[in-house]
DNA sequence: TCGACTTTGTGAACGAGTGCACGAGGCCGC
DNA sequence: GCGGCCTCGTGCACTCGTTCACAAAGTCGA
């Protein structure tokens, strides 16, 4: 559920504050968790806490920042310049987070020199020598699904390990390297399942093991759904 | 996790190349997971593969659709015109897979009248009205974390109960609303994490200057080798 | 110094989700 | 028509994350 990072914008928000320590209850309160988990999360950090106080702000957010690897920069290039490379080339929020926009590279000669937010865009062949002047250690792709799994092939071969994919495509990446995937519509699509299943816009469904209740008479009882919630979200 | 729309995604690429049915093993391959978990998945939607040959593409097709709700467009409101709000609006995606883009709405009077993409900015105190004239049904939040959770309690006063909030806060939705998130600061975080990890904490590029300038303050305490992956990702 | 109070850290119970393995059901060749 | 073969549907065991509950440990006031 991607925890550490949520404590850490909590630990942030507190810390402006001036609040010296932090009960996990509030913290968890704060990420929306439970307390017990925040503090079984943390202790694996380290026993960091102290009984009868909480935890101390500035150092747990020190400890959570290094657990993320956040004491330093990580630079990041954007393949694929089409509208959505270039909305999240322009997106400011990137940099402000540690994690600056190094270069833009595109395998169209034809965007190769064009200017994109204060940067010129690349071409997707000089990706390794790009990545090993910049610094390069994160790659984002935001190409078209046909061409993702090939320029996460190239980002690895480039020796860029981690790859986010914003392509509405499954991609592998080999042992070794990491894959994190944002694909916009399904966000939306499961919004769409939740609110269609609410509305109850569909013929009723058979459940399992009640092979019987078909037809009109289905309760109309929006709490016992038939679909699990974990096969369209979580 | 959220496996419906990767389904559909699979299904929808399948039938292109004009195959007629399609096994679990395959669609299972396609998607990424086990078969088995195919095959249970597509059981609570009902019984529509045939024993001995697989699953009718089509046929199936249209049941995940019907499922997720996409028998009809869903319009959305973007709220919070800034960088980020201007690059979702002109984005294409979203229209393309059913989720047209209705109205985009701001706080700042100063926005409102601007064009955007093809629409032009209206003032959030009119939502409850663009909501009812549009028929919107999803609002995305892409304002400053600290408006988050106001616009979201606007969004639902106006009767959109599905909310995608892309700002870098938790906020809270009242039971029958649903809600879902995306922070791209949080997935470039994970993968730092990931990184950091492989490389036992070294930044990725030695820097000729200041190798040791984020190493210096830091105890070089080990970090546990036993974090949960489940603690930082999925 | 002592005792009441607070909050952490963690063993254990619980539950959800996953994957295996196999029976059920349908197709096809002979 | 029948037997062999293929693939679905699902009971069951298992794994892993979550939550409960409580002892340990530290603070604070008297």
């Amino acid at each position: 559920m991607v925890r550490l990072p949520v404590y850490l914008r909590s630990l942030l928000e507190v810390a402006e504050t001036k609040t010296a320590t932090i009960s996990s209850e509030r913290l968890a309160e704060m990420a929306g968790v439970n307390a017990a988990k925040v503090r079984k999360d943390l202790s694996y950090l380290g026993s960091y806490g102290t009984r009868g106080v909480g935890y101390d702000v500035e150092y747990l957010l020190f400890q959570v920042s290094r657990e993320l690897g956040l004491t330093h920069d990580w630079p990041v290039v954007i393949v694929g310049i089409g509208n959505l490379g270039a909305a999240l080339a322009n997106y400011g929020g990137f940099t402000e987070r540690g994690f600056p926009i190094a270069a833009l590279v595109d395998a169209d000669h034809g965007k190769v020199g064009e200017r994109v937010g204060d940067l010129v865009v690349s071409h997707i062949d000089d990706l390794p020598d790009l990545a090993r002047e910049l610094g390069i250690a994160i790659g984002i792709v935001a190409t078209p699904a046909a061409a993702a799994q090939d320029v996460a092939d190239r980002l690895v071969a480039a020796g860029i390990p981690s790859v986010l994919n914003f392509a509405p495509a499954v991609i592998s990446v080999p042992e070794g390297a990491s894959l994190r995937k944002v694909d916009l519509a399904v966000e939306l699509q499961i919004l769409s399942f939740y609110q269609q299943r609410r509305n109850g816009g569909r013929p009723p469904i058979v459940a399992p093991g009640d092979p019987h209740l078909d037809g009109a008479d289905a309760p109309r009882a929006p709490s016992a759904p038939t679909v699990p919630a974990s096969l369209a979200g979580d």
